[in-house]
DNA sequence: CATTCATTTAGATATTTGTCTAAATATCTG
DNA sequence: CAGATATTTAGACAAATATCTAAATGAATG
């Protein structure tokens, strides 16, 4: 799948995009966002690596918890890849 | 399904993005579209039903054709769903 | 090192999605 | 009106998705 349309389904779903806005904050770890979506911890976790997958969220290890953040510096590129797609006037880009 | 999720939900299928590029530079009717992406007449006529239930496109009938346009209002209600998701310091809007 | 806590992986299942073929609907034209 | 063209709807099917339970992995702590 193209890394784009990774992205672009990864944002498809709404607990990935709550997920988001969870960590728009600061980081946090895997437990601390499971306290706050009404489903398994199994589950979060396959949404962790959709996010992972397009890169729009970082992990780190710290001792027993894994943390959570957003990849900023990918977030830049989906806005690119936005204005692309809605600019009036944006040149034609291949996907 | 919320309003909003029909609009990421839309957006979701390479097909769907490429519609809306395609009808970037102005109206088609379906039958253009249709010469355009490889897959039954069919199959695009419903991305088409998914675009206009995410408002993202309007028709029209032309005598015997179907035209298609970009429905531009709803594209800066898309823009600002997605500052919302994405601003590094938005507000922590309910989906 | 054995136990506990935190998280992920494996495997199963129901639902949704994208596509197709075939048939139906709508409009134009002779 | 009858036939031709344009588009959509109906129904079927394979593949993808979201979820669950149960088991496995990794790290901390007594």
């Amino acid at each position: 799948m193209s890394p784009q349309q990774t992205i672009w389904k990864a944002l498809a779903d709404p607990t990935r995009r709550g997920i988001i806005r969870a960590l728009k904050g600061g980081s946090k770890t895997a437990g601390e966002l499971a306290d706050e979506f009404p489903m398994t911890r199994a589950s979060l976790s396959h949404h962790f690596n959709a996010l992972k997958a397009a890169e729009l969220v970082r992990t780190e290890r710290r001792g027993q918890h894994i943390v959570y953040s957003l990849n900023t510096s990918v977030l830049d590129d989906v806005a690119a890849i936005l204005m692309d797609l809605f600019a009036r006037n944006g040149k034609d880009d291949k996907e």
